[in-house]
DNA sequence: CTCAATTTGTTCGTATGTATG
DNA sequence: ACATACATACGAACAAATTGA
């Protein structure tokens, strides 16, 4: 048995499959530089400790990729087409969520049987006594990114009714007058795509996804927003200034708003990781 | 075919791991409640569009992991045993960052080529003349859950090299005097790990990863401590509070550090999403 | 130009794992 | 539990293209 079938059993994960996921990290993470030629089959078996065979379907799934090409005799070479990736990035700031999401057209979501109330853990508030369930999936260049589930709180709702069908919740919520925010906060961990999420995202089923948790409660403590978000996980960056609030002990002079120049639900252009783990 | 297997060819993930996946994130996801029947496997395999061998095979996985027991005759019902996670905060602020650092002790790990310079992207500031690379390990309940790959401006750890080797390094620097930061900031990408990673965090290879990247730049624009992290994504969760720095329109009073009072890395019990994607 | 070395491409046969009915 | 089909993985042998001596 070879070493990485026997070292990482835990993964029941094609091993071809495996090979190929380590060998497009290293075209994407540079390690392997565009248009330089990779190591041979046989370089390769013997790293991988796998047969001829495997490593060959392992390059076969990256030539189809098109990040890498082949030539009898002389070798397999890497691509020179830029891998760089678009990123959406998360905002980490209430205002600039807000602005950035103005602009987002959601595509609503039918859903049968609507949880009537969000669970909601320790330090999200107390529930509010009715909610509406909105579901809506976010689309970046026709491609789908991300599925927003929101239970907003019905006497909310009821203020703008159309408004809230047709816009995103948060930015009809922030222009609502009278309203009192005392908390807003977002939780993200990484999870994976269930059935439903990964038919709306174009996943794998289990392939990685970003778990986000928005809430803003009010200032009776009331849970007045609060959306389960999930994006493919090609699909978001997260950048945090980390002097935005505060300064260090050192001296610093003092910047406006650095921190919202950069944030916001813009795409960029940057060398990174990966493609996707599973497709 | 099934429908699994025709709608998520993408993945070429066994069925019964998919399955077995969706069924995981139910428990978990308390959609599937603590001591509770779940559906026969008439029914599952119906849903599913798969054969009952499959189904069993996936319900097995799950058996042995404790997450379900079955009863022949009875049916299968979800283990009372709490699923509950450890999660360690990720710092959204650096002071809070620096705190939630002090007191870790990292395990060294030697490094046989160390790159002499981090490759910067735009907005990473300008190289220094010289870097020292420092690797390490970090631990919880004796669990690893984190590789820290630092480059540190050469004239940086100079000033101390035997703190810099025994403490992390950005409390270190935090605490050096006569130091001018003008930015720090830090960006997260989910990507999937690789040979080294996989070993190191006892993960499988291509399981995916949170790739953390924390860059400090003095007031001259030079990055002294760059520094690329990659955590388990099962061990990170991030706590943003959306309000920490800017109010949104609405009227509150002051809540002076609210935001360093929820971050830091402690661990929290929690619910969540899932144990973990390939193992 | 030929030859040999190198490297990718192809094809067996075999064993085991996955999935169906 | 059984029979069937296909995917995965191995090892080995051989074919075809490229390169440089």
């Amino acid at each position: 048995m070879s070493k990485l079938q026997k070292t990482y059993d835990r993964s029941r994960v094609p091993l071809y499959i495996q090979v190929a996921s380590v060998m497009r990290q290293r075209i994407e993470s540079r390690a392997w530089q565009a248009g330089q030629k990779i190591p041979t089959l046989v370089e390769l078996e013997m790293e991988f400790q796998v047969a001829r065979v495997t490593v060959r379907q392992a390059v076969e799934i990256l030539r189809e990729e098109g990040l890498l090409h082949c030539q009898q005799g002389r070798g397999t070479f890497v691509a020179d087409k830029a891998v760089n990736r678009h990123w959406v990035k998360l905002a980490t700031e209430w205002s600039v969520l807000v602005e950035s999401i103005k602009g987002n057209v959601p595509r609503r979501i039918k859903v049968d049987n609507p949880p009537a109330f969000p669970t909601l853990a320790e330090g999200e508030g107390t529930p509010a006594p009715g909610y509406v369930y909105l579901s809506s999936l976010q689309f970046k260049k026709d491609q789908p990114y991300g599925i927003v589930n929101t239970h907003l709180a019905k006497q909310i709702f009821e203020r703008d009714p159309k408004a809230f069908t047709e816009h995103p919740a948060l930015a009809v919520l922030a222009d609502l007058d009278n309203i009192e925010v005392q908390h807003a906060h977002q939780t993200v961990v990484i999870g994976s795509a269930n059935l439903q999420e990964a038919d709306l995202l174009k996943i794998a089923v289990g392939a990685p996804t970003a778990e986000c948790r928005c809430v803003v409660i009010d200032n009776d403590g009331i849970a007045i927003y609060v959306s389960d978000i999930t994006y493919r996980s090609d699909a978001i960056k997260l950048h945090i200034d980390l002097l935005a609030g505060s300064r260090p002990h050192s001296r610093v002079g003092d910047r406006p708003d650095e921190a919202s120049k950069s944030a916001g639900c813009d795409t960029t252009r940057e060398r990174s990781a990966r493609e996707r783990l599973l497709s």
